[in-house]
DNA sequence: TTACATATGTTATAACCTCTAACTTTATCA
DNA sequence: TGATAAAGTTAGAGGTTATAACATATGTAA
């Protein structure tokens, strides 16, 4: 019956914990998404991981690079939603397009906290190389998709700026989902809706601009 | 030549500041664009000001609410920005509505930290109301430049659906302009030209979806 | 003009946070 | 087995938010 708390604790019979590392992301990632990404702090993850308040800085150099390995992790299981999404439908469909759009406001909804620290705050993501070739990664799946659709004779570039103009679309409309900032009245548009609109608005007109 | 600091220190001659609260509101901008909305804090800011690490604490409850007049302060400033872009073009006219749009990646570019904390982190802002109508009020403009696009006949469903998916993609072009996060060979893609190719992609397909 | 109330400063301090230093325990492996 | 490194610990420096108690200026009312 002493198990029954906020997180894990107990199991520590050894002085040697296991698996700080790993335990920290996990608590950090509740912390986050409980309190926001500001309302974290990394005293209060050691203390829920069972260790002292200097335990963590053994496995991270500061409290950014807690947050950048939170954020890589989150990035890969961005991508393979992604991934996933565009797989359940035919490809070079407009669907398989959309699906991706779907997986990432999905991904935004169920983890704000972790969705906002990936691109809201920048904060030491900027020197992190590794950060941005997974978002890279990341575009390039909706690239690819848009490619896809649109066929080998429109080109190279008319894919990329079709990818941009979704990915812009999906990125704002996650955020202010998440934000509540998108106005009462249009809750009738719900995300599959806004998706397939915005998708044929775009890749029906791939050549313009 | 003890003048030459960084922000105003020296015009105290008084025991009053004289107006603490709008000093404040400077220099914390100031903080918030050189140093991101997180290398801020209260402190810094009363020392930049001249005064006591106290003295904040007698116009603003806390932090936050520091924080929130700033926010209320930009989101004045932006939908001046855009009213003002949109006039600039005739009425009812498609750059009408590009121009709003291009009010706000400026405005984004210009002030990436405030924009930052007007758009990205959230803490404290669900609650206060203020800040809800004025970013309320900022989409009413972008809802009203697509009804005088789209003409009466539209209806006001199709205009706030389009308002809304230019929102979403605008909003998301500039926070991915900001955080650098758009692909390099998308460098081609200029603002205007975004603008122009989403707007009449979207309005030109309103009654999809 | 004086006197009081209020607004706006001040210093001091509690409680918290990040991060480092120096020490201790455990694991690994030659 | 014994040295070395990895992963914990406690202690503490220095920074932060925010409050309490005190000080000074400002304005209004008698």
């Amino acid at each position: 019956m002493a198990d029954t708390d906020d997180t894990v604790q107990e199991r520590r019979a050894s002085y040697h914990h296991g698996d700080l590392r790993g335990q920290l992301l996990t608590v950090v990632r509740e912390l986050v998404e409980a309190h926001g990404p500001e309302g974290f702090s990394v005293a209060e993850a050691a203390r829920r991981a069972g260790v002292s308040t200097a335990a963590p800085y053994k496995h991270f150099k500061d409290r950014t690079d807690l947050l950048n390995a939170l954020v890589s992790d989150a990035m890969d299981r961005l991508s393979l939603r992604m991934s996933q999404e565009r797989d359940r439908h035919p490809p070079g469909s407009l669907e398989a397009v959309a699906g991706i759009g779907k997986a990432y406001i999905e991904f935004a909804k169920d983890e704000p906290g972790i969705f906002r620290l990936m691109f809201g705050l920048t904060e030491g993501h900027e020197e992190d190389s590794c950060l941005q070739e997974k978002g890279e990664a990341c575009f390039q799946i909706v690239v690819g998709a848009c490619a896809a659709y649109l066929g080998p004779e429109a080109g190279e570039l008319a894919a990329a700026r079709c990818a941009y103009m979704l990915w812009t679309s999906v990125h704002g409309h996650a955020f202010l989902s998440i934000d509540r900032k998108n106005s009462t009245e249009l809750k009738a548009l719900e995300d599959w809706d806004f998706l397939i609109a915005v998708g044929s608005g775009i890749l029906g007109n791939p050549s313009r601009g």
